[in-house]
DNA sequence: TTTATTTCTTAAGATACCTTAATCATTACT
DNA sequence: AGTAATGATTAAGGTATCTTAAGAAATAAA
């Protein structure tokens, strides 16, 4: 697991062995079962969380009482809910394992300190985070562009992972239709 | 407008005059005229924008020739074409005034060049970075949950000035819904 | 293997939003 | 002031997607 982490630290900045070993020793590793929940609708967000292994989603439960996906994550991407994170105020989302998923854990306090001692890793997580944004930008363009068929075959493409993984209701919650229209979109 | 730069810079993280002066050095003045562009589609963003007064959009062109309003951004907001930026690829955006703008441009290989001279401006960068996300996501679940009429309420609330300094047709794109349909609306 | 639970499909009727095209209102130009 | 250009409204008909409700299929539990 160790291996992992340094890599992924290496990607975008060069650390030494003790720097990885510093920030090793600030993160909590848990596991969280199918269904369990990292991070509860409601609580304050104090962590930012790494996926070394296995699958979850993050969602809302919206006024009509169905849930909605904002986004799955897997190996080597980070949770969090950042508006939380950042303002400590009640997360709007619920984050869940939907397999057997291996975490680890960083502390927001303890990440603070991290960029002061190390201030390479504040440079990571610019990085990091501008990827997200990246990332969402191009989310919300696909979806402003496409029609939900070619929304659907857009993430087959990209993402066969989630579409074998990941039941069909919740694959049309993420693409913003309901199950029944999916079900529709796929017979023709 | 330096006393607005140094009122902006130090609002997360505090900077001595001489750091805020080397920033400003770095950091050039541009003024743009209502309808000018600031980014053209297809050309490589090197620059994130700073602007002092005045109002720009963000769109592109769809497939049907349409253009679609991506963003507003007025004073004390930065805009650019991140996915552009950082990964030096064509801009599927365009950047326009759309009244008279005061501009200050930092070019890329500058804040590079600065990040390693003032690592706090990193910071300073990570958060801003930060709440654009927020702001992203925001949106994205406001208009995941609400219908248009309630994305229009919303609009108007929260940004009156918008609803008054640009033509109805583009908060339509912006509301991503059609002119005609927004005026629909209006009426109830 | 049987039963229970979860997931997927089908179909009919409803609604949000779009398309087109014409008219009206406003602002800018000469 | 008069004409052109731009922006806003109205209305009719069309399409994408939702709602509800029921039944089929698959998976998990007993």
């Amino acid at each position: 697991m160790k291996d992992q982490i340094k890599a992924y630290f290496n990607r975008y900045v060069k650390f030494s062995d003790a720097e990885i070993d510093e920030i090793f020793s600030k993160l909590t590793p848990k596991l969280f079962q199918k269904k369990d929940y990292i991070l509860q609708e409601g609580k304050i967000c104090n962590s930012k969380y790494f996926i070394v292994s296995g699958l979850v989603r993050s969602f809302y439960i919206d006024n009509k009482g169905n849930e909605k996906i904002t986004q799955f994550a897997i190996e080597n991407w980070w949770v969090t809910n950042l508006e939380s994170f950042i303002k400590k105020t009640p997360s709007t989302i619920s984050i869940q394992a939907l397999e057997k998923t291996e975490i680890l854990i960083i502390d927001k306090k303890e990440l603070e300190r991290l960029f002061f001692s190390i201030p390479k890793l504040e440079r990571l997580f610019r990085i990091i985070t501008e990827n997200m944004l990246i990332a969402i930008q191009r989310k919300n363009d696909i979806y402003l562009q496409m029609k939900s068929k070619n929304r659907y075959n857009d993430l087959v493409k990209h993402f066969p992972d989630f579409i074998q993984r990941v039941p069909q209701y919740m694959i049309a919650s993420y693409l913003e239709i309901t199950p029944e229209y999916l079900s529709e979109l796929r017979k023709s």
